[in-house]
DNA sequence: CTGAAAGCGCTAACAC
DNA sequence: GTGTTAGCGCTTTCAG
């Protein structure tokens, strides 16, 4: 592939091709002064014969703006940031911004790294994202940029976090299983020590609090993010002998594992136990025998409102510190199906 | 979040505050020039004390170079093309490049959108991503800086293209069903119009000639790439009362749902039938029962590979037209494990 | 060894 | 209406 490497034209061509001076190039080209129709559209020709394209960093040396913000992802990217990066570039390109992607994989001096380089491109802004797990360090309430915290938690009161909503999101699990019938629920969940499984036993509780039902087996049993724990539960609970006829599962997974679990042990799902999953993982959710119920966190969603006020603080708006929480959604399948009496 | 919008600093202010000319602090910074090494430590020292952060912008303005490249994904950004970037990432941090992330999602609109505004800002090369399962129309050969087609073939045998290998990885899963000795074996595979499945299917043909045997059924199974559909596939294998002992699954979804309706239907899996699937896609391959031995398309190794290639391009270096592929390898579990005999 | 000046490609203020 | 000029922040000659 030979590249003869002709320079990208400039206005300056498009001037001498247009028989004008180059101020009256980018006057025509941005709608701005005041020139003759007939001159303006001879320099719009030009530029369209010589294939002109404006060179941005010129103009964002001008304008102080890049039209340009940063992602950094704390961990890799995975199922949880995708949505999220999905998300967010449809706010952003709406707005005719780029995004750089840079994926920190948990290592500091990685993420000190991109921050620099980041800031020496002169981003206009920049969304920190990785696992939910934990809450992760601010930057810093100086930062030279805004800077909005998807997915994961700052530890500063003083940033801007949007997060997903495990707890509405356990609620609305639990009240459906209600609805449909179910009063001796329990709730299988990942490891006690990720946020996501607190705050996931917590909503739970309280609505079953709500309905004066307590969890079967006492509380929340807590394991791996894993299908094989699913199953391990569903061996659990039904060798224990205390009667069930529901289970949040805190992960599609973990609800995959549990219907087969639960089939291997001759437990009819839905008609003798209904089960919640979360996630909305597609490939979890509708593959499962039967197909899982399962809380939606709506991730792209989030993408989308931390780039939208992302954009907002860029635009000079401010950030009112503190939590945003997106509300989690159901998404009804087979699993929590009520019998046809 | 209050911002006082002080502007960041520039080689003007190091250089007051150094005492010295602004060409002076360029040259102390990037180690070029004849300078007193005292001075040199003096702008070093007034550069930290400032927290100077030179101008990416302003730079590459005059070098004409970005050190960025785009990637641009046909469709959207998936379980193949997260190894991918990731992989690209590895390979483009190395050289202190940054990464424009583009999903154009299928439309052609978006696409050329996206190209444009990648052109303004000067990325130094292109990443052509997207699904594998068709060919693409080329950017043209007189496109204005060097692409790599990764994952997704261009049309054009002018472009430099970079695949994985889907006859090799097949003609490893015959060969190891095969040597774990298997004799009959079925091929079930995805829909026929998706050239990774015909890739697949010529490979295995090969394989199986080569051992002189042929296909199970008379020839390749065609069907969705899902769970569903491999389970069907076993269900169909087994009435079909042809004796099979090995099946290459064109999926670790499809070979997923081959073990469940294999174990639904009483057959053993290793010790009566064989499955091999494709991907290494974790949560299938070690979840299914038993574990799947697969092949893994080395996509991120492919990511890291069109970026190389794509540097080289940058600095100058030809791009050899044509195709590349990067070798599958075989993951094996107990999916096709032998007898202890 | 260091400073001054020009210029990368563009826009905006001010002339004409 | 249009041209000229200065300058965004940096590097790179070329003087001194």
């Amino acid at each position: 592939m030979v590249r003869p490497d002709r320079r990208p034209t400039t206005v300056a061509d498009v001037a001498r091709h247009a028989g004008v001076s180059p101020g009256t190039v980018s006057k025509a080209l941005n709608g701005g002064g005041q020139l003759k129709t007939e001159t303006r559209q001879r320099v719009i020709r030009a530029a369209e014969e010589l294939g002109f394209s404006p060179n941005a960093l010129a103009r964002s040396l001008i304008s102080g703006r890049t039209y340009t913000v940063g992602i950094l992802t704390t961990d890799s990217i995975g199922r949880f940031t995708i949505p999220l990066i999905t998300g967010a570039e449809d706010a952003l390109g709406a707005g005719q911004m780029a995004m750089f992607l840079c994926e920190s994989r948990g290592d500091a001096i990685r993420e000190q790294h991109y921050l620099r380089m980041l800031l020496a491109r002169r981003v206009d802004g920049l969304i920190i994202t990785g696992k939910s797990s934990n809450i992760r360090p601010s930057l810093g309430h100086d930062f030279p940029i805004p800077v909005v915290y998807a997915l994961c938690q700052s530890e500063s009161a003083d940033d801007f976090s949007i997060l997903h909503d495990d707890e509405q999101g356990a609620e609305m699990a639990i009240d459906h299983l209600l609805e449909t019938g179910r009063r001796r629920i329990a709730h299988v969940s990942g490891p006690l020590s990720h946020l996501a499984s607190q705050h996931r036993a917590r909503g739970a509780s309280t609505a079953l609090a709500r309905a004066h039902e307590s969890m079967v087996g006492g509380g929340t049993m807590h394991g791996e993010w894993s299908e094989a724990w699913g199953r391990e539960a569903a061996l659990r609970l039904v060798r224990n002998g205390d009667p069930f006829d529901g289970v949040f599962c805190a992960s599609d997974e973990i609800a995959r594992g549990m219907t087969d679990g639960l089939r291997d042990s001759g437990v009819a799902v839905p008609s003798t136990v209904g089960v919640v999953g979360v996630d909305n993982w597609l490939v979890m959710a509708e593959t499962s025998r039967p197909p899982l119920t399962t809380i939606d966190l709506n991730l792209s969603e989030l993408g989308r409102r931390a780039a939208t006020w992302l954009l907002t603080a860029i635009d000079g708006g401010e950030l009112t510190a503190g939590i945003e929480r997106i509300p989690a959604t159901l998404v009804k399948r087979r699993s929590t199906e009520m019998e046809i009496s």
